[in-house]
RNA sequence: GCCCUGAUAGUGUAGUUGGUUUAUCAUACGGCCCUGUCGAGGCCGUGACCCGGGUUCGAAUCCCGGUCAGGGCGCCA
């Protein structure tokens, strides 16, 4: 690793017996400062690690003042720790760095919150709660897991393609969050629920394998297993391709996934056990069965398909159907005539991932052929406005859509059943609370003196 | 929108059937001591009952309303 040696030479988990005798530089956060008569000691951290200083009489002075997480540079000779003084618990345990140098980068006020703190007051302060070593962990296993699913995917001739973020409001689903437009005033854009409609176009357009990790926004309530306001999925779509397919190679790629970067956890099923939304309906009473037969052995993943979910919810009371994944998806063929005679029987190709109890991802073969699509808004009770909104994906259809499918893994979730953490906040480096808020940015927020002007909007407050 | 739980120094807590409470303890913070500590140690000190109303001789404690936080229901194509 070459470093910018303006401010270090070497990390603070780099050192060892090898580098006795070296004259280093090394920068970070003060972790423990002790101080005993004339001598101290400082314990200096960064990501890598922390590193023991000592501190001499002729240096005592400068460190007279300095508290926990005060940003110091600290040059010095690496000294071999007496036998009885090494810990063997840290990478740098067998040495110690005697100072000759201390420069102060930045002090820091007292800490507003320690190793006690509950969670609102950590997520106040999320910066500082971050510098916590097992944070850091969870942070860097998000970052190695969604690069092994970036570069599994490249190796696979997947391309990857941003979406807008800027896009277009859809009925039906979840609530949208709403941006006005300057330019268009009484018009808004709405963020995206998921790329789904993106996605499909993509597919039209001949890039027949595609994933992004896409940032996915829906203005719905928290659970412990819910991000409220936004989160991230795994977004991937193929064309010329078999439910079996998508199936096998999300399998793949989960399996390696954990093989590689979560070496310690075992996988209960291999392959994953494919279930009927009827049969778990019957056996589990529910569509996300926890499969596990110890439920307390952390290092347990049971996986589980479930699929040939029917295509709607039962039917509403103004007989009209609510889809049970989304409107995209595909009936199964054989029971295509059913549509007409009684839709509540329709099967489809929805396909939900579960694992330990936990939906992390769905997705489904998609309607190509536009008059199924026009037939299931018909089903769903669109209104002529309502087909108006999904004009472009009809138009688009009769322009030569090859037959598609894919699905969307949440990232958080997926990360939070892996690991098994009780929260999702937890994988999520600035998390909002329950009720959709930044507490640490007190957002939202209200808007500034003129921000409104240009987009003719008056306010109307909450009671 | 609804239900449940909670809120005490900077942080985390004890105390909550109303009254020796001058509100407990730990940590953090300030001062002093200490030449091999590493959750350092020792002595001294500063610092708090979420907000508004009510009941009462008296409220951190009981009642009402609110705010904030967590979990659940609804919601999450």
């Amino acid at each position: 690793m070459k470093l910018d040696e303006k401010f270090r030479t070497h990390t603070c988990g780099e050192l060892n017996k090898k580098y006795v005798g070296k004259k280093v530089k090394l920068s970070g956060w003060i972790d423990s400062i002790r101080q005993q008569g004339k001598i101290g000691f400082i314990n200096l951290r960064d990501r890598y690690g922390i590193t023991q200083c000592f501190v001499g009489k002729e240096l005592i002075e400068k460190i007279q003042g300095l508290r926990k997480d005060c940003v110091l540079q600290i040059t010095g000779k690496v000294n071999a720790r007496p036998k009885n003084q090494i810990k063997k618990e840290i990478s740098t345990g067998d040495i110690e760095v005697k100072a000759d140098n201390i420069n102060v980068l930045t002090m820091a006020d007292p800490l507003p919150l320690d190793d006690n703190a509950t969670e609102d007051t950590r997520l106040k302060y999320r910066y500082i709660d971050l510098r916590k070593k097992e944070l850091q962990e969870m942070l860097k296993k998000r970052h190695e897991a969604v690069l092994f699913m970036r570069n599994f995917l490249d190796k696979k001739g997947f391309y990857e393609i941003t979406t807008p973020v800027l896009t277009k409001s859809s009925p039906e689903g979840a609530r949208d969050f709403l941006v006005p437009s300057r330019l268009h005033p009484g018009k808004f854009y709405a963020l995206p629920q998921s790329p789904q409609q993106y996605k499909q176009l993509l597919m039209l357009a001949g890039f027949d394998k595609y994933f992004q990790i896409a940032p996915c926004f829906r203005d719905e309530d928290a659970r412990a297993d819910r991000s409220p306001g936004e989160f991230y999925q795994l977004d991937l779509e193929m064309s010329f391709v078999t439910q079996e397919e998508i199936l096998n190679l999300t399998e793949e790629l989960f399996i390696k996934l954990i093989e590689r970067i979560f070496p310690e956890k075992k996988i209960t099923k291999k392959p994953f056990p494919r279930i009927t939304y009827e049969e778990a309906m019957k056996k589990y009473k529910t569509d996300k069965p926890d499969l596990r037969k110890n439920k307390k052995d952390k290092n347990e993943l049971a996986f589980a398909w479930i699929i040939d979910f029917p295509l709607f919810e039962p039917e509403l009371e103004n007989g009209n159907y609510a889809p049970m994944h989304h409107m995209f998806t595909m009936p199964k063929e054989n029971d295509l005539p059913l549509l007409d005679k009684d839709p509540s029987k329709v099967k489809s190709y929805q396909h939900d991932l579960v694992l330990n109890g936990i939906e992390i991802g769905g997705g489904s073969i998609r309607i190509h052929d536009p008059r199924i699509q026009e037939k299931i808004f018909d089903l769903i009770g669109f209104s002529k406005e309502h087909k108006k909104y999904f004009k472009h994906m009809l138009e688009a259809f009769r322009y030569g859509a090859p037959p598609h499918g894919g699905i969307a893994p949440g990232i958080d979730r997926t990360l939070m059943a892996i690991i098994g953490t009780k929260s999702i906040r937890e994988i999520i480096a600035f998390p909002k609370n329950k009720e959709a808020r930044d507490v640490m940015m007190d957002a939202p927020s209200e808007v500034l003196p003129g921000q409104l002007d240009d987009l003719h909007i008056s306010l109307k407050k909450k009671k």
